[in-house]
DNA sequence: CGACGACTGTTCAAAATCGGACAATCGGCT
DNA sequence: AGCCGATTGTCCGATTTTGAACAGTCGTCG
């Protein structure tokens, strides 16, 4: 069973590269967006639940420090901590790739790529956004509450009083939260 | 294994009962507190955190309906839900029996019992006691929200930033939070 | 060393939540 | 039907929580 990938978004100066790279991925994944710039990254992010993007390391022309790309992945993260980010390169500088790998970069493809190598990482990289994801929902308070409250609810039939009084609330606070939750 | 039965609070009008439960009991558990009179019940459950109750059915004289014991254990469930409570009686009356345990009485036992029929139906409400526990905690609010902040921390290495980011709260909340819970 | 980025701990006015109270409704029992 | 206790849904002034801001600390790198 091969799960499809979700949404993929492909940042890089080049126009050709970002064909390229659709080329390669719109069979395997839900849907592919590319950008030119890195500038709109956190609007993209914030409207679309991308499992993987695809990273430029060089925008500046002449500056190979990768610099730009370090950035990207920062900023990215900051918006969605579990979205695995793969980069791209024509340099394969082994300290860059260190770098990016050690700050949370998912993968490292060199360009020009072989399609099936890109496909392999875009998907392994997804596996690691949706694991990821799994991981932080755990935590995430409000999806834990949500969680006990359903319990409770459950296990009571429905009976709000005693829902409550099992939850630790009053019946007016497991209302509002219930509102909250859309339950 | 032999868990060792908490503490127990025997309430009946007659000094003589409360004296004989107590020589039945005390080797057992590890405390008895007696009481003539159900008035200061509520006192006495806020002061201990009983595993159980042995309580009278018939405190008003000449009236064996049971109100007065069935009273008190709508009294008791008001306070902590969880605690047993096994009454005791003079009068074998089957409905009064079937009523008290439809209310959730935990046992009854029939005045005189015998110490090993006695000491048994307080071990199996002590369990009975400790199990609805152990069920309740599971929905308490403040419990899952401590254990998942625990599991936060832990799972950040006491970064308190990203913990808190993971548990999609503010850094300052997650301070008040963790002041709260004692951590 | 000195600068820099990340993290910490606390403050305070604004915003959200709290819970006791109320009237209405439900469900069982005589 | 009529009663009564339990449950429901909502209200509103009191209380608590919130999060942006700030100053201080820690560790790292040139």
């Amino acid at each position: 069973m091969t799960e499809l990938v979700g949404p993929v978004l492909v940042v890089d100066d080049d126009p050709d590269v970002l064909h390229a790279a659709w080329l390669a991925l719109k069979a395997e994944t839900t849907r592919v967006e590319t950008s030119t710039g890195s500038a709109v990254l956190e609007t993209l992010l914030k409207a679309d639940r991308f499992d993987v993007v695809l990273l430029d390391m060089n925008f500046a022309l002449g500056d190979q420090s990768g610099r730009e790309g370090l950035d990207g992945l920062g900023r990215i993260q900051a918006v969605d901590p579990a979205l695995s980010v793969v980069f791209m390169t024509a340099y394969g500088a082994l300290s860059l790739a260190v770098e990016a790998l050690k700050r949370g970069g998912a993968d490292f493809v060199l360009k020009p790529w072989r399609n099936d190598k890109l496909v392999a990482a875009v998907r392994a990289a997804a596996a690691r956004t949706r694991e990821a994801r799994r991981v932080e929902a755990a935590f995430d308070l409000d999806a834990v509450e949500r969680a006990a409250i359903q319990r409770a609810l459950e296990h009571h039939r429905g009976n709000i009083s005693r829902a409550a009084a099992a939850l630790g609330l009053t019946r007016a606070a497991l209302y509002r939260r219930m509102a909250k939750h859309g339950l």
